[in-house]
Parts: C-alpha cells; sequence; structure tokens
DNA sequence: ACAGTTCTTTGGCGGTCGTTCCAGTTAGCC
DNA sequence: GGCTAACTGGAACGACCGCCAAAGAACTGT
C-alpha cells in the first residue's frame, strides 16, 4: 500500500464549494483554491485533475446537499400543499440568510458554465428533472387528493415552480429582503389554488 | 481642437454588450473585447477607463434596449392583463430565441458581479425598482377595473412577476424550449386572475 | 530495516491577464 | 500649412493564470 490521504476529502469540496459560491468559476483561481481548501495545487490536480473537475466534485456537493433534500422532502409523501410549502419556505430562509454572500452553485453554473461545459449542462438538466419529477408526482397525488387545483396540468406546475424557485434565488442577489421574497414565494404558492 | 473620435460608440458598446453576454465578466478579456469591437486596447482604456468601466457601459445599454422598452410598454396605458401577457411572451421568445448562446446580462451581473462591485449592484436595482413600480401601477389600475384579480395585493403581484421574469432567463439556459418557457409563463400569468 | 507505492509540497513552466505607455496618425484652429 | 490635441494600434509591464514535474514524506507489506 502506500501513503494514506491526508486532507478530508468532502471537507475539501466543501470549501471549494463555498469559493465558488463567493466568487463564481472564472473568478475563483487555483491560487484561491488553494488557500480555501489548505491543499497544495499539487495535490488539488492529483486529486480532481483540473479545475473543471473541483469544479464537478463541488456542484455534485451542492446537488446533494441542497437539491436532494428538497427532493426527499416532496418524496416524504406528507401532504402535497405543506410539503411545496416547506420546500419554498426553506429556499427563502436559505436565500435570505446568505443569498448576498453566496450565490446559488446551480443558477451560477447555469449562467457562468453551461454554454461551455457539457458536463455542467448534463448535471444541470439532470437535477431540474428530478426535482420536477419529484414535484409532478406530489401535484399529481395533491390533485387526486383534491388538494391541489386541478384545472391545470401537473406538469406546467411543475415547471413553473422550479422557475419560480430560480427567480427567487436571482432576486436574492438584488435584494435578499426575506419579507420581500418570501411574499413573492406566498403568491407563486398561491397559483395550487 | 483636436481629432475626433473615429469608432461608433453605441456600436462598440453593443459589441461589448454581446461579448459579455456569451461569456461573462471574467470569462471575457480585453484582448476578446478588442476582436469584438476592432478597437486598440488603448482606445478602450480611453474611452472607458477600465474593463468594469466598459462593462458597467455594456450593462447600461442592456438595460437601456431591453428593460426599458418593457417599461415603455407597461406604461403605453393598454390593456393592464393583455400588456403584462405581451411583456411575458416577449420575454419567452427573446429566450428561447437566443437563451442558449446570449445570456441576460442582468441575471449574469447579478450572479457574477453584483457581490464585488458596488456600482453593479446599484444599477441591477435600480432597473428592478422601475419594472416593478411600472408593473404596479399597471396592476393597480387593472384591479381598479376589475380586470385583475384584486384579492392580492399589486405590490406583491409585481415582485411576483419579476422574480418570475428572472426565473424564465435562468431557466432558459439550462432548457430554452419555448413550449416549456411559455407554459411557465402561462401559470406565472395566471396568477392575475 | 527496507522496498515499493502513493500522497504531499515546492517551485516554476509557458501563457494570458488588466493595464499603461508610446510612437505615429489625423482632424480642427490659426 | 504649421501647430496642437486627441485618437489610434500595438508593444510591453508586472502579476497572475492553470497546470505539472520532481522530490520529500508517510504508509504498507515483506
Amino acid at each position: 500500500m502506500a501513503r494514506t490521504r491526508e486532507f478530508d476529502f468532502d471537507a475539501t469540496v466543501a470549501a471549494a464549494m463555498e469559493a465558488f459560491r463567493r466568487n463564481g468559476y472564472e473568478g475563483t483561481s487555483i491560487r484561491d483554491l488553494t488557500k480555501a481548501t489548505g491543499l497544495g495545487s499539487g495535490s488539488i490536480y492529483a486529486a480532481f485533475g483540473s479545475k473543471e473537475g473541483l469544479y464537478l466534485a463541488a456542484l455534485d456537493l451542492y446537488r446533494q446537499r441542497y437539491a436532494a433534500p428538497l427532493i426527499d422532502m416532496l418524496r416524504s409523501g406528507n401532504d402535497a400543499r405543506e410539503v411545496i410549502r416547506e420546500v419554498f419556505v426553506g429556499a427563502v430562509d436559505e436565500i435570505a440568510r446568505d443569498g448576498k454572500r453566496l450565490a446559488c452553485l446551480i443558477v451560477g453554473a447555469t449562467v457562468e458554465r453551461a454554454r461551455d461545459d457539457l458536463r455542467v449542462a448534463e448535471r444541470l438538466r439532470s437535477t431540474t428533472r428530478s426535482l420536477e419529477s419529484a414535484l409532478f408526482d406530489v401535484l399529481a397525488e395533491g390533485q387526486l387528493r383534491g388538494q391541489i387545483a386541478a384545472d391545470r396540468s401537473a406538469t406546467d406546475l411543475a415547471t413553473f415552480l422550479v422557475t419560480s424557485l430560480q427567480g427567487l434565488r436571482v432576486m436574492g442577489g438584488i435584494n435578499a429582503d426575506r419579507a420581500t421574497l418570501m411574499r413573492s414565494a406566498e403568491v407563486a404558492l398561491s397559483c395550487l389554488d
């Protein structure tokens, strides 16, 4: 065998993720990442292959940490209207807490990287699709039970809700006032009536 | 006096704007901008002072070209419901046409620059405020005339609609399919019922 | 103890960054 | 037609970019 890896892989990716959220892809240099992670540049390249590789790892961690829990919540089987509201309130809280300091990596990747990087674009599509699909299931179920308005297709509503969440994240970068974001979210949720 | 400026100022800013929309702020170098505008770097610095100066000029042109017309439409005095629909359909068309290639500079600036650059942040707040205010007036008028549901405040609806537009622009970067975007927009518009 | 393997650090590669400076050119005023 | 001032493209600046080779350090298996 050989020397064991010294650094904490997950903590490293988490540190890189925060750096990318703070300054974007192009705005974060390898030297910034060495400071943020505590690794030397050689170690970064040994572990991730390239700056893009580390970015993809950070994006995957972000999806796992922030998108997957939303999907799990939606799949928990709880009341449709209630669980969707929970998702929105959670998103608003998070944006209000650190939306000024840290951008959503998914929105950032969409704007800054999706055009150049097919692997990023694929991940974004995948996450969006999963979220839409989870929302669709909850909405369709809710419509059957009469909890959600049935005069619009669950597909359209699901797409709309994802779009609204993206919009909230953008707005958080301009004005992260919680009350304003929440009022916007309330209107979006009222589409389910 | 002295020699007159040779290059077309507006065309130069327009070329820079497209470059920034295509590759973002950090992703566009001064050398890229010399190729896009046809100017030498010396001329760029004489006219705009810095890369940031040219970016601000590009952002201002974007606001003038894409945000101001929306506001003018809203202020035209036409039927509330109709004019708001027009704004959304116009936005969807534009995103579907070149959302894959060219990002919305406002969303891009929010994600990539607003945290670092106060002058950018101020411009974004100003544009958002103007758009919200124009929407508010149209909505309030529509509510008085019974064309728009009056059970929600016009302020909230205006904020929500701006958020929806931002969301559509982000979604356009992931999946610019016109029909999907339009169905999302339709749901948002149905909040006015 | 030693060989073998893998991780880590260091230093620096070639190139590009934003910016500045400069010589050369051109347009307006006497 | 000179004089001057502004504009022009391009060379060059120091700094920084992403990346990588080489060597030291730490671990396992013998």
